[in-house]
DNA sequence: ACCCAGGTGGCCC
DNA sequence: GGGCCACATGGG
């Protein structure tokens, strides 16, 4: 099977199982360049009720986190976790975006590449988050790599294995049409599956992929 | 009581 | 370029 078809297929099997997941759940833009920061390495219960704490004291605009105290922002995200951390990085993006761009319309006005690098360039923000913003909140057709991804493609099969998060995005990319609302559903689809079955086990019973890796397929590969 | 979650950056070699 | 570490809460 060749690479367009083998991943065809993945998508397939996910969208049959769980439908259409139309994902991230935030009612802006801005909500979605937050909820990217915070649900680093953090589930995303945790996140909504950090969300929450910015939403009912007024907090979550660029405004308002640009010209708040890292302490005060810390106090309202604690739920996330890292909370001084992200603080921090959520007040320096905030201030940095409004200084060289206005807004985050200003930011987003920038090509993909301008807009990734300049993601990039923020601390806090590395590839994964900087392609989340990207695809979730800017609509751009990249392809988010994240630790269910590089699970998930390891366990279909060994080829995979070793690849780093260029090299795995740059696969996606070329196997798919550049969609971002394929892309959206894609990742949402890996993610649902990553979260439902379990994670260093070979077999995951249920699994839609099952059948799908490379002990299954045997060695006619 | 453990283990881990929709990672990132700093430091080391 | 990779390997290891700190960062921290809440749910299973």
């Amino acid at each position: 099977m060749d690479d367009r078809r083998f991943v065809a297929s993945i998508y397939s099997n996910l969208l049959k199982c769980y439908g259409q997941r139309g994902w991230w759940p935030a009612e802006t833009n801005f909500e979605v360049f937050v909820g990217a920061i915070l649900t680093q390495q953090t589930s995303w219960g945790n996140v909504e009720k950090a969300i929450n704490n910015l939403k009912n004291t007024g907090a979550l605009s660029m405004d308002s986190i640009a010209d708040a105290t890292p302490a005060r922002i810390s106090r309202l995200i604690k739920p996330s976790g890292y909370y001084r951390q992200k603080a921090a990085r959520l007040v320096g993006a905030c201030r940095r975006i409004k200084h060289d761009y206005g807004s985050l319309e200003g930011l987003f006005a920038l090509s993909t590449k301008d807009l990734r690098e300049a993601l990039l360039s923020l601390n806090g923000i590395g590839k994964e988050t900087a392609d989340s913003i990207l695809l979730y909140g800017a609509g751009r057709p990249v392809f988010v790599v994240d630790a269910y991804t590089t699970r998930i493609m390891c366990r279909l099969s060994n080829r995979f294995k070793g690849m780093n998060y260029d090299l795995l995005q740059e696969y996606f990319m070329l196997n798919t049409r550049k969609s971002a609302r394929l892309y959206n559903d894609f990742h949402a689809q890996l993610v649902e599956l990553g979260k439902r079955h379990c994670r260093a086990k070979p077999v995951c019973p249920g699994c839609p992929l099952a059948h799908m890796c490379e002990y299954a397929r045997g060695r006619a590969q």
